[in-house]
This record gives structure tokens, C-alpha cells and sequence, in this order.
DNA sequence: CAGTGGTCTAGACCACTGG
DNA sequence: CAGTGGTCTAGACCACTGG
């Protein structure tokens, strides 16, 4: 009950979470490689299997392992390399399988559901409409991101019946004649609530990356705005920016 | 010692933080108001001090507060959106006092160091050398990242004697005749080692953000590498992008 | 010196999975 | 049914700060 000597000047979890560190980075492990569990390691290195959980919860928050109970802790892939605006594209140019799963489709009125936030990045009049997409979206049907989408409803009349299992920017050139120019967007981290945890397959209040997009066509009229919600310890972005003078 | 029914379908630590988070979004707490301790926590909400100690750790990783033990866990204050590749221009922009704290400087040569890795972004030879800084970024007095840049040391002879306290991008203009005129850069989420906790005054082991990043000048030579540890909770980053076709 | 968060112990019960 | 991680208890000692 009592805690011992506190002689080394840094946790013995850090030191613990280090050793493992440097196991999967020395040893090369494979990516689903089954971990010690936190009981092993308890015995292992002689503390309490608290101590050993928290070891193994820094090296989750870092990335280096992920977490399946009741399985058990393995060692998790690198991250992906996305560019802005192009789930699709950044999968074919990695040769990977992009797919998209259709959560919901709804036209928005009024205010609320992220409606006004919408029509106000899309310039819109308080009585305008969108139309709102959300998509879980998948590469090798691992779960990486949940999208939601916004279109003015005056710009894509009967988008909502189409299926939207593939690129909607591709959906939005052939059947609208809309050419996507430039995006904006503003990239964050956050902690993921509960819904989005469950949909992308994480534990609950594990890391995200946010990334709220607004999309101008060819003649530079704001056509989309997308809230992105991707996994911190899957995914990474590659951005490019003229100097401002 | 035995732990109760697991009634309700939520852990009790995330309905705390519930609560909390209700009171410092509802009552517009402000910024740095004092939140109640884990111990008075445990009480109000007959749980032990590790559950309460669970929840006020959830809101500190959502960035709702930060802890500055031994004084008590504070509100904190919201984020500071970035443009890539100008804290200092970006904090004119807010109306912010933005400063460099010059951690060291010096020329590296050979392997290891982040030699090799400056000189394979910058385009250079196993046997050139570069010139890097470490910086400590603040506003308004507040430290929010830690900038390493590397620059060839062919193009910028005599830099490391410069102060390095203001702006390095104006630098290489006034002194040595070099535009800036794009970047390409890879944002990430990291956790921060222990020295970058210390110098950004925040908890061992907290979340950040990575920007590694190339700039290219008007010849289009790629004369600056740079590697920017951001504070996940005080900073967000505004990018634009083309389109690809 | 009172009070804080950080770390740690040595247990407990739970839901859930795969063999 | 054995084993996992998730949650929780009821304590403990620590370094450190501000009054």
C-alpha cells in the first residue's frame, strides 16, 4: 500500500513505456504484433499494473501501439500521408483501395445541425438550404476518417439521391459541370468524441485530426465546406503554401 | 477496495468531465479561473481521487484546461490559428507581441544531429554543411513552439553570428538577397518528448503538433528545412491548396 | 505549512472475445 | 473458460509552491 522510493529522477513508467519503445523500433516488429500484457509486464518489471498501464497508454497516445481488448495491445502500422481535399486521390497515388461508407444524406433548413456554420462558409442567405453528406471513409477498409460535406442545395439539385459510395468532387464535375479550384482549410488536433471513436474504430477520447475545408470552383465561388475528422495516430498532411509578401 | 455496480453505461470519469466541460463553456469561465482540485472533486462526487483525477485529465487533453501543479488545474485559453511558415507575421496579423528565444546555434557537419536528414530535404552533399538554430517561439510572453531550421551553410555564410532574435526568413532577405517564395510542409500529431515539455510549460507526455517543413526561394532552390513542434492546445493551422487535375 | 498534482500500490469487478 | 483491457477503490509518499 505504501510507494517506494522515488530514487531515479523520472517515472518508472516513462522508463518502462521507453524499453518497449525501443523494442518495436530495434526489433523491427511487425505491425499487429501481439504486446506483453499489462499484467505480464506488471510482473516483468515489478510494479503494479497501473504503473504498467500507464506505459502502455503513452505509447498508445504516441502511436506505436493500439489497443483491442479484449485481445490484447499490439503493434500499430505508420501513419498515412494525405494531401488536402483528396481521400481518393492520395489512395490511388499510395496504390491503395479508397472507400467510402454512407452514414447519412439530408438536405438542411433552418438553424442548427451545423447548418448556419455551413451557409456562412458557403455565403449563403439565412434561407438557403445544403445539402450534407457524412461518410466514413476507409483505405484497405481500415476506417481512417469521418467526412461531412456541404453543398448549396441551388448548385446540386437531386445530389441526394445519387449514390455516394465514390468521390462526390467527381460527382460534382460530371453531373454539375463544377470544376474544384483551390480548398482552404484549417488543420487541428482534438480529442474525438464518442460517436467518432466508435465509427473509426479508436478508443473512446483518443487523438484526432480535424481539418474544416472550404472548396471554390472555377469561378471562385465557395461550392463546398467539409468538416473532416481523421485518426491522429493514422494519418499525417502534406500542405503547400506560396510566402505571403 | 471493491469497486461498485457498473450501472450506467458511461465510465463515471467522462460524466465528470461532462460536467465540467458544461461549466466552463455555459458560464464562460475565463481563461485561468481556478478548477477545483482532485481531491475536492473526489468528494463533490463521492469517487475516489483517481477517478476524478481520469476526468480532469480527459479535459486537459481536449485542451479545456491545463494543470500547474502544484497550484491547481485553470481554464485554458483558446487556440491561435497559424499560417505555415510565419509566426510572425501571423501574430502581426492578430495584433500579438511575437518573440525568438535562441535555444543554440550552430553549423553541422557529418552524420547524425539531423544533419544527414537537413541535408537530404535541402538537395546538398554527404560532405556539405548547414547552419541550424533552435528557437523557442512566444506570444505575448507564452511559449507556443520550438522551431529548428537548417539552412545550407554555403548560401549563408557568417548567419550563426547574427542575433537570432527576430524574424530568420527577413535575415536571409536584407543580408544574403534570398525570397522566400513557397513552402511545402507535413503536419502531424505527436507527443512531445520530455524537453519539449519543458520549454513549452506543459505536462510530460502532452500532445503536439509537427510541422516539418521545406521552402523554396525564387530560383526555386529549397533553402530552408525546418522542423516546428507546435503546442497541440494553443495552436491551429490555416492552409490553402490548389487542386490537382 | 497547507495544499496541489504526479506517481504508485495492491487489490477488485466488469464486459467481452476466442479457443 | 481463461485472459484481456477498462474502470474503480482507498489509501500512500513525493516535490514543489505560495502565503
Amino acid at each position: 500500500m505504501a510507494a517506494p522510493r522515488q530514487s531515479s529522477r523520472s517515472p518508472r513508467y516513462v522508463g518502462i513505456a521507453a524499453e518497449l519503445r525501443e523494442r518495436i523500433l530495434d526489433e523491427h516488429l511487425a505491425p499487429h504484433t501481439l504486446m506483453p500484457s499489462e499484467r505480464e509486464l506488471s510482473e516483468q518489471f515489478e510494479v503494479s499494473r497501473m504503473t504498467a498501464r500507464q506505459a502502455l497508454m503513452l505509447l498508445e497516445s504516441e502511436g506505436h501501439v493500439y489497443r483491442r481488448p479484449p485481445r490484447g495491445t499490439f503493434v500499430a502500422e505508420p501513419r498515412v500521408r494525405f494531401q488536402i481535399g483528396s481521400f481518393s486521390a492520395e489512395a490511388d497515388r499510395l496504390g491503395r483501395q479508397a472507400s467510402a461508407q454512407l452514414l447519412w444524406a439530408k438536405a438542411l433548413a433552418g438553424a442548427g445541425n451545423g447548418a448556419t456554420r455551413a451557409r456562412t462558409a458557403l455565403g449563403l442567405a439565412d434561407d438557403d438550404t445544403v445539402h450534407a453528406f457524412r461518410r466514413l471513409r476507409l483505405m484497405e477498409g481500415e476506417p481512417l476518417a469521418i467526412e461531412t460535406t456541404y453543398f448549396p442545395s441551388a448548385l446540386t439539385p437531386g445530389i441526394l439521391d445519387v449514390e455516394a459510395e465514390g468521390s462526390l468532387w467527381g460527382l460534382l464535375r460530371e453531373r454539375y459541370g463544377i470544376e474544384m479550384t483551390r480548398s482552404v482549410a484549417v488543420i487541428e488536433s482534438i480529442v474525438l468524441d464518442e460517436e467518432s471513436c466508435d465509427r473509426l474504430a479508436v478508443r473512446a477520447a483518443s487523438s484526432g485530426i480535424l481539418l474544416t475545408r472550404r472548396t471554390f470552383d472555377q469561378d471562385d465561388r465557395c461550392v463546398e465546406f467539409a468538416r473532416d475528422v481523421y485518426r491522429a495516430d493514422r494519418a499525417a498532411f502534406e500542405v503547400s503554401a506560396s510566402v505571403a509578401r
